[in-house]
DNA sequence: GTCCGGCCTGTAAACGTTTGCATCCCTGGG
DNA sequence: CCCAGGGATGCAAACGTTTACAGGCCGGAC
């Protein structure tokens, strides 16, 4: 048993004879090692934990595919938890400890749970990696949203607008993110520094929806000096915007500029200029880290770069 | 031990207060049951695999949302397996044994494995639903894609449309899907049945994404009699389309009446006309489907309904 | 008073691997 | 010629549960 073990394992002190014999055997009898028992007395699940929430969102689910390719090839199983209603994420952080004993690591997509008190310890020991926050005891992968929303902004200030419309989506009831509000910032950082004035009559909620998006247009248009361009915190909400543009018989990027972030999948096809966050890539990275915690590597902090493309919608 | 394990797990033969001495302690010494042992000597691991073609597409996301959401709540994990490069299908194939020793159940996503000679024995006897295509042994849940799309294309023949684009995707080529096929069926179908011409000038490949799509309308606009209207086998090829429209000065759906394919995400906040495929209830049901066949259901064969989904693109 | 049966509890045997350790064989050095 | 040492193999003890089974207790029926 133990030489059939280690031959099938690669392991050595098995003779290349024995080695060979054992292989042949184990492929006439379609034998394979029972995968509960092996990971009973090892300790190794060889299953990797994805956190996200609501998977219904474009983001977590891109960021999926990315890492579920490094993680297929490296020979681990995928095991997803999704946060989707209110709760589970309160829900996911009491069960942690038990969630952390199926795997052998952890990638937290978008998760925030940094924001209420450390939970380093409630990972078990097991590595973890974050996407999206930074966390105590954790590696991550982050972007700088204030100074990307500032970049996006800048772009609309050099083409000349000075009348700029900020289509914001809300912090979630159960989720709270510090992104809405880093890119707020970065939107007034950048007014400011080109000495315009921050009119909150300029900021409306999107909702974070095409058609949340669609509504916030509607609502600058019919205010008293409607803006010449719009920066919205998404894509989707973008979409929505550019819907609203074309109902209401303006042209873009004629007469209104608008820009985006995410680089969505149909940003390119429907010509939206927005910031690219390349979320596959940055999940094939959290998952390659993952990896190097697992075998050793020291925690890191990287800080991803989110490039300003500029496409048909701003003149 | 044997009481203990009773205890925590509700079963009977467990006096009312020894159990709550029992809980009592657990809770205090924060103990759960060690999951890979639990799996080694009872069989059941808890865990059901979703097998899923790309992840990188709409679809499969959805439904994956919904899944989850049931066993989430069921006390399952989800394990998932995507195929996104070619060859994945072939090996999931092969690696189908070792991949279902470590599930309860399995839902495959338009996975189209039945295609190629039935590969239920490959499944070891564990309770399968398909979503997308009858299998031999397994559960099914499938839209009539023929009659859906005959009825796509009715709606534009009711309209008075005598010139019908088709905006079609091709098989993938690691995908042997009847799907574009069935569709394109039903659309000549409807043709056929109004007396109207097939005219092969019409149909045009849309490579299933938004940037096919604007070309395919480019293309179509372009022939020397172009088409009033369109049928597109995807949403997402039909934003394509009604880009190109945009950009050609067409007002849609004056000028050019567009009808898709899934009701996706967007297609409420595009104003698109389409066939509604409930994706993340099928999902639901589905992950219902698995749990009922663990339970012993017998195997069923679920057809979905697809409503026409009359929005502001078609006239 | 005895016996039966139904609750409860505890003992011990799985479950199918991995791994520490003992054993054996063989080679090469002293 | 003996012995050390290392490669190859096998034995047996984990790993932490679940579950079949035995046993103890108690109440009710006869």
């Amino acid at each position: 048993m133990a030489t059939v073990s280690r031959a099938l394992r690669d392991l050595p002190y098995v003779a290349p004879e024995t080695r060979s014999r054992v292989i042949e055997a184990a492929a006439e009898l379609q034998y394979e090692a029972h995968p509960q028992a092996s990971r009973l007395v090892s300790g190794r699940t060889w299953t990797i934990g994805v956190v996200a929430p609501q998977f219904g969102t474009w983001f977590p689910f891109r960021a999926l595919g990315g890492i579920n390719s490094v993680f297929a090839q490296a020979g681990y199983d995928v095991l997803i938890s999704m946060m989707s209603a209110p709760g589970d994420r309160r829900r996911f952080l009491s069960d942690a400890r038990s969630f952390c004993r199926r795997v052998d690591g952890i990638v937290l997509i978008d998760t925030f749970v940094g924001i209420e008190g450390d939970p380093a310890d409630a990972f078990f020991d097991r590595p973890v990696v974050a996407v999206g926050e930074k966390l105590g005891g954790a590696s991550s992968i982050t972007i700088d949203n204030r100074s990307a929303a500032r970049r996006a902004v800048q772009h609309l200030v050099d083409l000349g607008h000075a009348r700029i419309g900020l289509v914001s989506g809300p912090p979630l009831p159960d989720l709270p993110t510090p992104v809405p509000e880093q890119r707020r910032l970065g939107y007034e950082d950048t007014l400011e520094s080109a000495g315009l004035p921050i009119d909150p009559e300029l900021a409306v909620n999107g909702e974070w929806t095409a058609a949340g998006g669609a509504a916030a247009l509607t609502t600058l248009l019919d205010r008293p000096d409607p803006p010449t361009a719009v920066f919205c915190m998404s894509d989707e909400m973008a979409f929505g915007v550019l819907r609203t543009a074309a109902k209401r018989g303006l042209t873009v990027p004629a007469d209104l500029s608008v820009v985006g972030f995410d680089d969505h999948d149909l940003a390119d096809a429907m010509g939206l200029t927005t910031m690219r966050q390349a979320v596959d890539e940055m999940g094939v990275r959290a998952a390659a880290t993952v990896l190097g915690l697992i075998d050793g590597d020291p925690v890191t902090d990287i800080t991803w770069d989110v490039p300003l493309i500029v496409r048909e919608t701003t003149v």
